[in-house]
DNA sequence: AAGAGACCCTGGATGC
DNA sequence: TGCATCCAGGGTCTCT
């Protein structure tokens, strides 16, 4: 459920707990959160390492290792991270943990067990798939234009496509769609260069309103101090099915599109 | 190649 | 109250 303005959020309040660190021990609660490596060679590589820097690559965390190593961790819809003293219990959906030497230990939690853990040499081999940050320079009109001008699913699916552009998820896919005025159900090929210029805005103005609100909190999402963010208070037609446009007064309908369920008002954005 | 659907899980909400 | 069903913010895999 994190998607970009959340994962970043997280991100930053993360970084300086952990940062120079050294972890001298790692549970696994849960095997399979662990992705890669098989879990005693993670564990026997990550003993004595900390992690140097940090960044964030569409949905992704990325942790650069003193020995040149990347973790790389995936909240999916459930993840939390959590850095408190290594005395205070596990609680419960705990799958990984990281002790380190100042007496700190880092959890990660995660109720639906779809997070996921790589510990791989070169970042890439898990993230050079992603398409362009979206509020990073090479997102423009022009490239986003040109790689939805022959496809036929949905503009709503596409907005989802990690390979497309990397951490919009399901509720700034519908904010973002909303304020571009586009119907979710229009395919990419029917979109045209101005079309896309304005969705490209849209996304970039939602995603930064939500990072200045430290994102958006519906039901699991907390900072790693615990605390919520405040974007659900702005959020236009996501879960407002029903209840009037904010600006039209026309009430806002839910669909379903590629399996997800979709929010849009139908008089703000007509299917042409 | 692109698109649709199943699947991985747990638990809260809803319906009977 | 108890039980069944549906639903959830993500990503990957298979099939067509």
């Amino acid at each position: 459920m994190p998607e970009l303005p959340e994962v970043q959020t997280i991100l930053d309040a993360l970084t300086p707990l952990i940062l120079h660190q050294t972890i001298h021990d790692i549970h696994i609660h849960w095997p399979g959160v662990v992705d890669r490596p098989p879990t005693e060679v993670f564990r026997a590589e990550l003993r004595g390492r900390s992690v140097v820097k940090s960044k964030r690559r569409g949905k992704y965390m990325l942790f650069g290792l003193d020995d040149g190593q990347t973790l790389i961790m995936h909240l999916r819809m459930t993840g939390k991270m959590r850095v408190v003293p290594a005395q205070s219990p596990l609680q419960r959906h705990d799958r990984l943990s990281f002790a380190f030497e100042n007496g700190q230990t880092w959890h990660f939690n995660d109720q639906r067990k779809f997070g996921r853990a790589y510990l791989v040499a070169d970042a890439a081999e898990i993230v050079s798939k992603l398409g362009p940050e979206p509020l990073g320079a090479d997102f423009t009109p022009a490239n986003f234009h040109a790689r939805i001008a022959r496809r036929r699913a949905p503009i709503k699916s596409l907005l989802l496509d990690q390979r497309l552009v990397a951490g919009i998820g399901n509720i700034y896919a519908d904010e973002a769609l909303y304020r571009a005025r586009i119907h979710p159900l229009r395919t990419g090929a029917e979109l045209s260069l101005a079309d896309a210029a304005t969705l490209v805005d849209a996304i970039r103005q939602v995603l930064q309103q939500a990072l200045a609100e430290m994102g958006t909190t519906l039901r699991d999402y907390r900072r790693p101090d615990g605390s919520a963010g405040s974007f659900q208070n702005s959020l236009s037609v996501f879960r407002r099915t029903g209840q009037p446009c904010l600006s039209c007064g026309a009430p806002i309908s839910r669909i379903v599109v590629g399996g997800r369920s979709t929010h849009f008002c139908p008089r703000e954005q007509p299917y042409p």
